[in-house]
DNA sequence: CACGTACATTGATATCTGTCAATATTCTGA
DNA sequence: TCAGAATATTGACAGATATCAATGTACGTG
């Protein structure tokens, strides 16, 4: 049975290419860790956080603290810069703009 | 009104609790069909969505649309009613909210 | 060059997740 | 009470993911 009403009140749901990429974003939190990570990053601001100073706070091994920062990278939330052997990471600008648009 | 602080920006990192509760929110929204469905309840508005007329627009066999509109419930995104057979979903008011403050 | 530090990658493994067919449940109406 | 419709649950399975030990790579200092 069909209880659709007739067209006319509001947009068009979401395409099926958008709702892979936005899906993809909140795939990013959608991790504890990652979640604590991103949130320790943007705290920094523009100086941003070394990664070695993320081990002891998040409290996992080392591979699986890069393996989170390599995820969050690829979301396009956060950006590394090198110093000597130090990787610095900061949260991008337009990090979360999608997101809270889908979601408000 | 009290002054305790959300789970927004705060002087503090986020408590590994609040990561829990967060993400658990954000991995609601994670899969494509899952945001595709919340998005289609969303515009719908009081009146809601009846779960047979997901199952044409979303592409899925109707368990697997049971299975994702259970996930968005239990995650508190969407509630549902009961009108004879048929299963009315609406977006919580609030649904949101946490998430939003997250990333704001 | 050699060594130590910071970080990334690989490989293995246990767990989680998305999917559908089959089945069960709940409700309506005859 | 019986049949059919809408929805939920179960069971099975393939693929994804979080984790760590071991190893690899890049950088700085002697």
């Amino acid at each position: 049975m069909d209880t659709k009403q007739g067209v006319g009140i509001g947009r068009r749901p979401i395409r099926s290419q958008d709702a892979e990429t936005i899906a993809a974003g909140f795939a990013a939190l959608a991790d504890p860790i990652r979640l604590r990570l991103f949130d320790l990053i943007r705290r920094t601001g523009l100086r941003g956080m070394c990664s070695c100073d993320m081990l002891e706070p998040i409290g996992r091994s080392q591979p699986t603290v890069s393996h989170h920062l390599k995820v969050l990278r690829e979301a396009g939330l956060v950006e590394s810069r090198r110093e000597g052997t130090w990787q610095w990471y900061t949260a991008t600008a337009d990090s979360t703009d999608k997101l809270v648009q889908f979601l408000s």
